[in-house]
DNA sequence: TATTGTTATACTCTATAACTATA
DNA sequence: TATAGTTATAGAGTATAACAATA
């Protein structure tokens, strides 16, 4: 259990860290936002999947996905096929033309972090993904707190796919 | 040097990483944005201190440092005497209301932070503390890149005030 | 009646450019 | 002429609420 201090940084240090991520997003060319690009990733890492469960991998709320998603597909590099058991519902797939897109500008990032990182080894970069993923989980958590353990509920909640287990 | 995979990892995780901020500005009272919170911070552990140097630690253009500095400002938080040196120049000082303001919102920064992370130990946050740091001060290097030590300038740059040395 | 997804609206944060005042 | 700061404008990201279609 940490103290005040560290808390303390620990807020500014989110804070600041938006820097580093609206100067990745600058290297993006202006038709495709980094919504998009998340939109991209989170589909070819995870495969097809619902709108719904798009939503929770983004952490964002239904209306902010599906404005992301119509930019994509109004591109070409999503399509959005109905799902045959509710049709209320869109299966969103990857695109030949998106996964070609997602792998141009996936070689946009990783060129501008290793000339950012190039004095970082493998595994300091390693333990900053290790650790990002660990305050997302944890942050989470408790707003889906876990259900007590002596009194368990008749039923499971949604699998919590948050991309917190990357590999 | 770490590998296209870690570096594509680290592109997602930052992505991702928004959501814990905008869980954490969830705290917030509805007059005060985190970009207030921002500013107060600065003023608080760095001191009195002009526009210019703010735009810099806050790593954003002056043009939203003074936004959010005029907000703060309007709300008393924050002062704006002249700069006797340079009458362009106006010094922002922290006011006693400011003082009081942060500390009310640090703590509900802080108590949010306790609960999420109740299970990571000092270390932990210490080390996510160190690494974002580090990754701030990484990425902002690469945009100002260091002087050829063969052929140094005659005039050393502004000196770099990015909080990047939080203790 | 509840849920999936879309759309309309509003708010925050940001950057660029035009402008004022001073150096 | 250049610099410190302000303001106007525009763009991206997000959330809430109202809505449509389906369960």
């Amino acid at each position: 259990m940490a103290g005040r201090r560290q808390y303390e940084e620990l807020a500014q240090q989110l804070s600041a860290i938006g820097a580093v991520k609206r100067g990745l997003a600058r290297m993006l060319p202006p038709d495709c936002p980094s919504g998009a690009v998340a939109v991209l990733a989170l589909l070819d890492r995870h495969g097809a999947m619902r709108m719904g469960r798009l939503a929770e991998l983004l952490a964002v709320d239904m209306s902010v996905t599906s404005r992301h998603v119509t930019h994509c597909a109004d591109r070409g590099w999503i399509s959005r096929s109905p799902d045959p058991d509710d049709r209320r519902s869109r299966i969103l797939t990857l695109t030949v033309e998106g996964t070609e897109r997602l792998a141009e500008l996936s070689d946009r990032y990783v060129r501008a972090l290793a000339r950012c990182l190039a004095d970082w080894s493998d595994d300091d970069v390693d333990q900053l993904n290790s650790q990002l993923a660990r305050l997302r989980v944890s942050f989470d958590d408790s707003h889906h707190p876990a259900p007590d353990p002596a009194n368990p509920p008749d039923r499971l909640p949604e699998p919590q796919h948050t991309a917190a287990a990357p590999q």
